[in-house]
DNA sequence: GTCGTTCTGTGCGCTAACGGACATATGAGA
DNA sequence: TCTCATATGTCCGTTAGCGCACAGAACGAC
């Protein structure tokens, strides 16, 4: 791994793993148009139906993609962290989409000007190939997202919402109050209390005023409903191996 | 448009949109492997996580994607019909995906072995390009699934669903019994008969033993939930129109 | 016709989640 | 140390949808 860059020297944070992946040619003509920015928690990255000046490669920050309805009810319709990036619909050809994308936990990504991974993008390629296999790997969770809303508990979704996040966080800690969780998973905030709470007495979790540590990974897995599974497994099939940093 | 095969002589029910839009060059490249098959109600097209021996462009049929659950239960991810294809996973490089795709509406499709889509898409061009702004409507389609599973009524959704059926078939009509709109829904079967009867009962809907006419179109617009707008805006606006067979 | 299968209608009781109101706790800042 | 905004806990009644059981209705096969 030693010749690449992304995977090794660079001072940042953590790294992202689309980028950690790149041959060492393709990440050194990026590299000077990458630029390193910290994304503040609830800074809206993109909103709906706006144009896409840059995408955005998460290092060690969430950002979730969520919609939100004219009623000003909102759900999340997926989540991405340094095991991919958000704007993926630059490269599919739409240039916007109907969600918004809000940093959920404050953080840095690495920032790049649209039309430069526009380009890069229709050279094809292993750049190609890796961010179409980041969008599959969306879609599954968008797909499980919409399964997991229909037929499981909040208690269960909160679960896989938990997983999910502490995947693409560097410790076993979150912040964010109950009722940011409740507008992610588009449920009130009582039910993520009253879930939160099982899960605390079974020792579980441990959370107090919007800082929330994963005290049993195991046990988590065991209450999750099989959708965490499912886009674990497809993450995991479909995207690079992240490397020891 | 005389000069687009796919515009206009092909002998088929109807015609597939991606298809039609394709540059009368790359088109000629693909006839003489396109095969026209029927694809008879309920038929799986594809199984959750199989190879994708094949891609199908659907011409008068609507193909399902679902996932299933270890307990059986079931939700719809989308829905495709002759505006799209089966099987996006091939080209973004997964090769199979959680989902199946099962025939909701009996028709006929074109069938494409996978390999020659692939090396084709390979080639980037105007056929690359479609099919990427198709994947992006499908995900805003699977997104705003996941929005509506969490927040509307079964009645609402089974607007949607109605309302997006339609969009795919030549007639007003289609057949379907409660038992199976209820499978894709995710629903149990007496709320589709209840949110059925409700539509009746409102003269928008007329319906006996599976077999569905739509009356008032509007008047189903009017019941329906944002959602269904929110994926035909991003349809029509990223995809070809379709021209007049 | 008659039978039997397959759809559709309807009536329970039950539970998860909602909507709202309010009580309590906690931690940062004065 | 006290204060106060903010986060969490807990109570209500209400409702949508579930699971089950069974009754009617329509159609095809004979």
């Amino acid at each position: 791994m030693g010749n690449n860059p992304a995977a090794s020297g660079i001072p940042t944070p953590t790294r992202n793993d689309l980028l950690a992946a790149l041959p060492a040619v393709d990440y050194q003509r990026l590299l000077p148009d990458l630029e390193l920015v910290p994304l503040p928690l609830g800074l809206a990255v993109y909103e709906s139906g706006g144009t896409l000046g840059y995408v955005y490669f998460p290092t060690d920050c969430i950002v979730s993609l969520l919609y939100v309805m004219k009623d000003g009810a909102s759900a999340e319709i997926a989540v991405v962290g340094h095991e991919g990036l958000v704007g993926v619909a630059l490269f599919m050809g739409g240039e916007s989409t109907p969600s918004r994308a809000v940093v959920q936990s404050a953080g840095y990504a690495y920032r790049l000007e649209s039309k430069i991974l526009k380009r890069e993008f229709e050279h094809g390629g292993p750049l190609q190939h890796l961010l179409l296999r980041y969008t599959q790997a969306l879609i599954t969770q968008m797909a499980q997202t919409a399964v997991c809303n229909r037929h499981h508990s909040v208690e269960q979704q909160l679960c896989r919402w938990l997983l999910l996040s502490i995947d693409r966080l560097p410790a076993n800690e979150l912040n964010m109050t109950q009722e940011l969780i409740a507008n992610m998973l588009g449920v009130r905030r009582e039910g993520v209390t009253e879930a939160a709470g099982h899960l605390q007495t079974a020792g579980l979790i441990h959370y107090s005023r919007g800082h929330i540590r994963v005290l049993d990974r195991p046990g988590l897995e065991e209450r999750v409903c099989e959708c965490y599974e499912v886009v674990k497994r497809e993450s995991d099939r479909l995207l690079p191996e992240r490397v020891a940093s």
